[in-house]
DNA sequence: TTGAAAGCGCTAACAC
DNA sequence: GTGTTAGCGCTTTCAA
């Protein structure tokens, strides 16, 4: 067995004695070096380096209160949505030197709000993705520690929303120009912000451009929620669907194809989120690309915000989706498009 | 803007008052319940949850040296395998009631040990997983701090190893009997040990089989690296290619399917991992099945076995990983397979 | 510009 | 069982 001697890491103190100096002293070469004699501030961070001290970031956060640590939940870490949202939050994070702490909620808001308790005295702050918690318990949240939401509009706390509304007109306007007259919505879970949107988007342009939507749902927003989706899809008499996400149309497209069913011939298919994976499934799939790396570091960045200036004027921040055409969609089949069109 | 009133939240002290205790009768009912009183206990109690009090992590820290956090750093958190790596890693440290602290040390050594040092403070402990830091370098970071390397091994420093060896030995074996006899592999990162142990496992069973085996690379381990890698294998007379990762074989795939290229027909294909999107992939892809989830997992339970006992006796963990065959391979073409055997 | 001293919220001897 | 009393390592008045 190594020696794990975890010998004491020195402190302030130590590197206080070795200059002469007092400990409140070295205390400010750190963390107000203008306020020092530069000599001798020079001298303690040389000794500082030399001796190897690290200021302690626990001891540091006691007394001001601030830990330079963020919170980040996600419902989901499975999800590969949230792996692209924590990697632009992550980066943001270290950007602005601030550490990154990371909690998986498992969907559960009750799990949410435990974690949000038992974190709340270590980090600065939380950002909290596709939240499950209510409206009220996010506002009491916000009352006590600065707090922002991804993809939840819940005044006055502040949002990062992405907002595939007008990447939904967008894919319907690309179907009814492929001649789709009858379409699928495959819906995400229920209390989505982002699935009631993209509903409503879908729905306004169908009725405009006279196409017939049917919605099928809420489902989970899982590759395996898809495949048993596909099922329910096929019982409708559609030439295509758009889902709520790139899960559960990859698992339309496995379950089509199992059942022998050609993607786009027969059913076009379109996505959302352009999630990894989405350009090198079979076939590769529509969808909308959602900056979410943007909106992991937009969170932050809003989060930094409210952490320095408090009083600066908030307002949600919505993040644009656009459709990305690749070939899971093609015109409709022509049997139907007669029927309707001739 | 909202009244961001962020009042004090309540201390030990406040509820010692209410209870008409000392502070430190309230501490025990937290840390050693035990030792108090169960009625008092459950006065305490009562209050402290009425008051809403939670105990500050931070302060809690502090005088115990312990912080129930531990810190988990990855060279590049794009890297899909690291999802599942951090997956796992997030799911044994909040079962533990450890906190998770993330980061992405960008493949760079500097930032690897810069990002130790500022956490050392922080966290009880690490998780480095495919580190980029030398020898050396990790055993002094590990008598400084318990630790556990995934994919390294580094004695005395525990290590979880995820072995290809065994699922290579398999792989060559699948595309012997297969009829393949020139195989290339598309190398990772110089410095990768599970690198190394691939290419020589798979060396060993070409030798054995009388097949030919060539080595092209180093590269990232990324798609796009894969994307060139694939001319470059088109410049060897070989009937099959082993990757390093399941991202460099999908840009194969993807390069040979635009270069008009029949995979599995013309060129049979073997990744590594299993990780997200390669079973939908086209075509799915046959590859080795490791089990990175499980290697988060182990790691963190490593540490935690380190932290609670630092006298027992440690060795590494070895994962194995097996194949798992898709449609990316089959009979090598059969021209080749005649100038061979006729 | 620097030092002394009082905490930050909690734990852990050590008494009683 | 419970209270008292020191700290943990650092920041931050307040004086000098």
């Amino acid at each position: 067995m190594a020696a794990r001697d975890q010998q004491r890491a020195p402190t302030i103190h130590d590197v206080a004695a070795r200059c002469g100096v007092a400990a409140s002293t070295v205390s400010r070469a750190f963390s107000r070096p203008e306020r020092v004699n530069a000599a001798t501030r020079q001298r303690i961070l040389d000794t500082a380096e030399q001796m190897g001290y690290q200021p302690n970031p626990i001891a540091r956060a006691l007394p001001s209160g601030r830990t330079r640590t963020l919170g980040l939940l996600v419902p989901d870490i499975t999800n590969p949505f949230f792996l692209d949202l924590i990697r632009g939050a992550e980066r943001a994070a270290a950007t602005a030197g601030y550490t990154l702490v990371l909690a998986d909620t498992e969907e559960s808001s009750d799990t949410e709000t435990t974690v949000v308790d038992r974190l709340a005295g270590a980090v600065d702050g939380f950002v909290l993705a596709s939240s499950r918690l209510s409206d009220s318990r996010l506002r009491a949240a916000y009352a006590r520690k600065p707090l922002v939401v991804v993809n939840r509009r819940v005044p006055p706390v502040p949002g990062v929303l992405i907002d595939s509304a007008q990447g939904t007109r967008q894919a319907v306007e690309h179907l009814a120009s492929l001649g789709h007259r009858r379409i699928a919505y495959l819906a995400g879970p229920r209390a989505s912000w982002s699935d009631a949107r993209r509903w409503r988007a879908l729905q306004t342009v169908a009725r405009r451009r006279g196409l017939h939507a049917v919605r099928i749902g809420p489902l989970a927003p899982t590759v395996d929620a898809g495949v048993a989706g596909a099922d329910a899809v096929l019982l409708e008499d559609v030439t295509a669907v758009v889902t709520f996400n790139d899960l559960l149309a990859i698992g339309v497209l496995r379950r089509l194809r199992a059942r022998g069913i050609d993607v786009p011939h027969q059913i076009s298919v379109v996505g959302c989120d352009d999630i990894f994976g989405a350009d090198f499934c079979h076939p590769p799939l529509t969808t909308l690309t959602a900056p979410i790396e943007a909106a992991g570091r937009t969170a932050v960045d809003q989060l930094l915000g409210l952490l320095d200036n408090s009083a600066a004027p908030r307002r949600d921040i919505v993040l644009p989706t656009r459709l990305t055409i690749r070939d899971s969609t093609s015109e409709a089949p022509t049997r139907l498009r007669q029927e309707v069109t001739g």
